[in-house]
DNA sequence: GTCTATATTCTGATAGAC
DNA sequence: GTCTATCAGAATATAGAC
């Protein structure tokens, strides 16, 4: 599906439907006859477009990666670390406002890159989420480091995800998210 | 089971194993034949020590709750904004540190709020989290104070209760929790 | 306190008609 | 592209023996 476009087809509005039962009830918890029942289908319809569950979870995580790994690549290809630092929160936040409960689902429920990583052979989480923090924490971190890229990684997910910020329009949340990233990462104020 | 105590009795042992089966696949993709396999014990015998699988919910999350409780009322009591900041967040982290991947797990997964309510009329997980935030932004919060406890409360509590930092010693750990939430709340560093 | 055995419902998944 | 029908296996839960 692209950019801000509704979902019109089926596919686009099972996976979308299905990140949102994930959400609620958690990848194993979550069955194909409740995707169906809420897209009003049947079972055999789901099947015929994703083969298992865990094609429809993989088919969830793998796009998302390849939007965060090229950010990290670019953050990386930064001169300094201030900036190196800079570029990848402010892509690692772009990514939370624009998927909203997505970066949140992957980072709450473990079930969902355990289904995807049976299916596909795409790069594991485990790798661009590694290259992400020493982005975050630089070379040689101190143990301070990696537990506060820990807190500021999940805190922003999780926060930026929640049903309760629903409603607030990108541009106030991407802000927000910044603000507090910055601020946990000793990072100077910006100017808006 | 009393402070540090190793579980011995089966149902003590059926509740770790309980929280460590949900972290993994969440409340509503954990089976009591899973509980029962993991304990070497068959599923009927899980249903002797309870009646339902919310039953076991309820029991994990309620003893949680009555301790988070009184570190909420604790704090409310003190004179000063910053004594009360500095002691719910002192009470909060340790009570993540005791509590390791109990607390994360309330956050992630909210079917183990769901099974929990259903079964139990103790006070709301809401109820408490409502108080909590209260102390950490105090009456009048803006948009941004309010984000970040959000990301404060949810990052503390998953980066605590990760399996990464399983055996990182108690005080260590809540040193590093405590640094890290000063920051996001703009407290003064501490004399440790 | 734990067991076997059983009833019932639901799961993921497939075959084949429309 | 969606349907009905069907499968083997696993789910929650109960009854009753040891």
């Amino acid at each position: 599906m692209i950019v801000g476009a509704v979902a019109h087809d089926t596919r686009s509005r099972l996976l979308d439907t299905a990140v949102k039962l994930f959400s609620e009830h958690g990848v194993e918890g979550t069955s194909l006859q409740m995707i169906a029942d809420e897209l009003g289908i049947t079972k055999a319809a789901v099947y015929y477009h994703f083969k298992t569950k865990d094609a429809i979870a993989d088919e969830i995580v793998t796009p998302l990666l390849a939007e965060l790994n090229p950010i990290v690549e670019e953050a990386s290809a930064r001169r300094t670390r201030g900036a190196q630092i800079d570029h990848a929160l402010a892509g690692f936040v772009d990514l939370i406002v624009r998927r909203r409960a997505l970066v949140g689902l992957m980072i709450r429920d473990p079930g969902i890159l355990r289904a995807a990583g049976r299916t596909s052979r795409s790069p594991t989480v485990a790798e661009v989420r590694a290259k992400l923090y020493m982005m975050f924490v630089g070379p040689d971190p101190t143990p301070t480091d990696m537990i506060t890229v820990h807190i500021l990684t999940r805190g922003l997910a999780l926060a930026g995800g929640d049903p309760e910020y629903a409603d607030v329009d990108d541009e106030t949340l991407r802000h927000h998210l910044l603000e507090a990233g910055r601020r946990l990462l000793g990072r100077p104020r910006r100017r808006t």
